[in-house]
DNA sequence: AAAAATAGTTACCTATTATAACTATATCTA
DNA sequence: TAGATATAGTTATAATAGGTAACTATTTTT
């Protein structure tokens, strides 16, 4: 790899060693939406490897994570929750439902809507699961101590649980 | 908006008050991924609006302040340093050089590649959408301090400049 | 009872991202 | 120097995420 090599910009014939291969010292690397984007390409790499044995996507481990926790939630209640739409909600229960993860009950007080329950399989998939996201965090964290990886999610929970918007 | 109520998750009928719209409590507060994602999400819906002006896209963004930075790079070093694809460099380059904003230049030393750059309007343009991408970041983060801006931001550089695969 | 609202669904459309194959040049090697 | 190999960029294509609009079945409101 060729070296970087900033030069005046106002220079319009090709270089031939200005070919950098990091942002370093870019305006870039000060922005909070690149340096989301890019940590997050990272957790989510580990995390697409961790979960490849049991072929389970972000967001249907969020959902299984939260239909544990809310038994009988409703599909729009999980929209709501992660801020999805409703019909992303669909496919992603019909996904649960078709694996025997997870399975709809139709409400009998309003039978509009849908109670979302874990199946006996679901739930110790997604005990497992908790425990394999765990270890990938970990492992996509290597350079931050346990106390920086703490601070991280904290300050992570407050950028998006501050009202405002209702992202 | 009902109340949220955790229950047993053996229960296998529907609730009626079993609807949380947050994730609080749950093990997903604890994930990396999902906090990045949340974070993202709404750092990225700022950006959009602060950029909609312009319709600049994050990519259109990043690329053009690398080549502010680095006149003369070439499409490849582009998508190394952004760690995208080749092809996606492609329409990216495509798009600015339609709008005036970058140019290429066929490179004398070796005619496979090109040097990209910024033409005068693209210039003016990448001045202008740093000052706008760096209010858009304050506003989206008004829950922190300056020092918690500045410590999130740190914190994740660390996470992804951390050699191990090339990400 | 009629009108309006809600939960879920279907159909559709767009943008993003990845893959494979092609071209033109350049480099290596024998 | 000829032939094989590698590289930069491109095109075509496919998979997927994400979002909008419109429809059905219910429930709530008036």
């Amino acid at each position: 790899m060729t070296t970087p090599k900033k030069t005046s910009s106002s220079e319009q014939t090709p270089l031939e060693e200005a070919y950098p291969t990091t942002v370093e010292g870019l305006v870039l690397e000060e922005r909070l939406g690149y340096a989301l984007r890019r940590a997050q390409l990272k957790v989510f790499k580990h995390f697409d490897e961790a979960m490849r044995e049991h072929d389970i996507r972000p967001a249907q481990f969020s959902s299984l994570v939260v239909i544990e926790g809310y038994p009988g939630v409703t599909q729009s209640n999980l929209a709501q929750t992660l801020s999805i739409d409703p019909p992303r909600v669909v496919s992603l229960i019909n996904s649960l439902e078709e694996r025997g993860l997870a399975l709809r009950v139709r409400c009998k007080r309003d039978r509009r809507s849908h109670g979302i329950f874990l199946t006996k399989t679901g739930e110790a998939l997604v005990e497992r699961l908790k425990g394999l996201a765990e270890q990938s965090d970990l492992e996509a964290t290597q350079s931050l101590s346990e106390i920086e990886r703490r601070q991280l999610l904290t300050l992570l929970r407050k950028v998006y649980a501050s009202e405002e918007g209702d992202d």
